[in-house]
DNA sequence: ATACTTGTTGCATACGTATGCAACGTCCGC
DNA sequence: GCGGACGTTGCATACGTATGCAACAAGTAT
């Protein structure tokens, strides 16, 4: 009783302060942890909240305090499973610390695009981006707002980006070194596309172990990092007179299209006529449709090293980038003719150590 | 010269209306379409305002006017390509009317998820839910807020609550009927979670039909939508002595998990000893490793349809709740037995029209 | 008893944008 | 020249929360 009704709009720290009979900054105390309070005074504050069903405007609570606990995703291959699970990864640990993540489904390459501008209009706390790349522009106005960008499986040469990678350069040498142990003969490369230096780690590293062995040269085609693409790629390669035994794909999702052309239109058969090698390890690669031998790079931690790389600039905003990189490992499974050594049992997947 | 420098905040209104010697209402009015002030003045505004790198903030502007432009979306399901399209597709086009998605990647089952309470103090537009439900409470305090509740490919018998599906009750029939021409006698079903309506309703309508046509009983089983789940349903229902010929699962997820423990862990031929017939017709079923057999379920027309309830009540906020349906239709593929008769090709797929 | 510390509370204001209202200028018709 | 209509502008205030500051009470040390 007594109280003023507002109609439809739900209620505010005000009403809840009347109902209380407090003022409205003691009902903002209550809701901050830490804030001088009685303990008696919050609890019948947070009694009074409770019974009226009030929850905070953190619409107002972002003006108020520069904090949006918005964390901005940019994103573009959705489709490829290992993006997806990225997204998850992400969403899951943040929400763990009251962070929420606004989304974007960007056009692949270059991120001009207008819909993540509009992201630093949200007072976003920091900036993520997996499978594009951002424009010189955006990070500008970045680092003007200081707001942290980190980039997810792509770098980038631009002053002031974090990033988080797998061992890209490690994972082409030991592909490498797997096919060769494997005692292919002609070597083939489907790169993701010819200005990411992701890929182009991935294949210098593949490239320059197996010229170092004189089993070169490597026949290099590019997919895009989409489907179509990296099937155009395996009909090239796969159609040469002297066509590969062996090909690395810079992702799972390029591999799966290789698979399917090679079976689908050539007939092959895989780990006999041609070994293919991915990168990722998604859920996919395990399933028997594939059964794809792929260098892991989990997900779950290139999004806790991003989200560690943010916390650590937010608590210290003139800290440097950082640049981290996440452990990963070959996983033998079946596209890929297995050398005989070298094979070790780890928690029931096979892994292969050079 | 002679502006006041905010330091690293980045500029407001006042900054600009200083600059271009307007007041801030100018300012504001400058970037209202529709507002009233004149030409050159809100040209002299826009110039100061792009010369400084001026961005509305948009916090602020929604603690002003009450629309956050942002849309809420739950998700439970990530790993399943069918929703990871869905949000991509939802994304791209909110993108295109200026609003953006906040994401909770949700526990699967019901929502009570303290992460999507904390969606409505984001003070979000509307809330759309995928592969989760909301609980009541959910939906109780989303009304009084006058937030509109969309359900993606579920369904609730919660008042109040929109939803977008496929035609559930017709695909169930004409996988029937399809599978009946096909010839096959032992049916089965993997349905999603015992408590899906979605999944009951395809699993009636399948198994009405072929009890109407005398080919019962249908075995059925529950993968609760996860690859694992479906795996060991479909691993139960092959392992029975009377193994069924035809399996009928409630999304392409499923079926995937069944495609992969028939071949790998019973050596069965696909379309010969062995039909399976999925839902959603997402991108990997069309690809050779799975080749499968589906009734359709476009993300695109889905989220189509999801943001037109949305935009309708906005509109009119009192409108009640609408259930609309989005039409699919049985591709032919691989996985199962192909009758001799009423498959048409369309576009370069093969539909079966019974 | 006094001075001082510590904890709690309310007042006032800030965060950045939107908008009702009144004031002003201009142009028109008479 | 006058009254009115219309378009443009600024003033003042609202949106809901956070927080520096001062006021105050209660407790402690001297």
């Amino acid at each position: 009783m007594g109280a003023r009704d507002r109609g439809k709009q739900p209620p505010t720290e005000a009403d809840i302060a009347e109902l209380a009979g407090v003022s409205q900054s003691a009902v903002s105390r209550a809701f901050t942890p830490g804030a001088s309070i009685a303990d008696a005074t919050r609890r019948k504050i947070l009694e009074t909240a409770r019974r009226v069903g009030y929850h905070p405007n953190l619409i107002a609570r972002s003006l108020s305090t520069r904090r949006s606990n918005i964390i901005g995703l940019a994103i573009s291959s959705l489709e490829n499973p290992f993006y997806a699970q990225v997204v998850k990864e992400l969403s899951e640990r943040l929400s763990a610390s009251g962070r929420h993540i606004l989304l974007v489904a960007a056009a692949p390459g270059e991120a001009a695009d207008p819909a993540i501008e509009t992201f630093l209009s949200y007072q976003i706390d920091a900036l993520i981006l997996t499978a594009t790349s951002p424009s010189k522009d955006l990070v500008q106005q970045c680092r003007k707002s200081g707001v942290p960008v980190v980039l997810i499986n792509r770098d980038s040469t631009i002053p002031g980006v974090s990033s988080v990678r797998g061992e890209n350069r490690r994972a082409g040498e030991i592909v490498a070194a797997f096919l060769i142990a494997g005692g292919h003969k002609r070597f083939a490369f489907i790169g993701g596309t010819e200005t990411s230096s992701v890929s182009r780690d991935r294949e210098a590293a593949f490239t320059d172990y197996i010229a170092k062995h004189d089993k070169g040269p490597v026949i290099t085609r590019y997919g895009n990092y989409t489907f179509e693409g990296a099937a155009a790629a395996a009909r090239s390669l796969l159609g040469l007179a002297r066509r590969p035994d062996a090909i690395f794909c810079a992702s799972d999702y390029m591999a799966f299209a290789a698979l399917d052309v090679a079976k689908r239109e050539f007939g092959l058969v895989l780990g006999k006529d041609l070994s293919i090698v991915g990168i990722d390890d998604v859920a996919e690669a395990g399933h028997a449709a594939y059964d794809l031998t792929t260098f892991s790079q989990p997900p779950a931690a290139l999004a806790r090293e991003a989200i560690a790389i943010i916390d650590a600039q937010i608590a210290r905003p003139r800290s440097a980038a950082e640049r981290r990189e996440v452990h990963g490992e070959l996983v033998v499974r079946g596209t890929a003719r297995v050398p005989s050594q070298g094979i070790a049992d780890i928690h029931g997947r096979k892994i292969w150590v050079p």
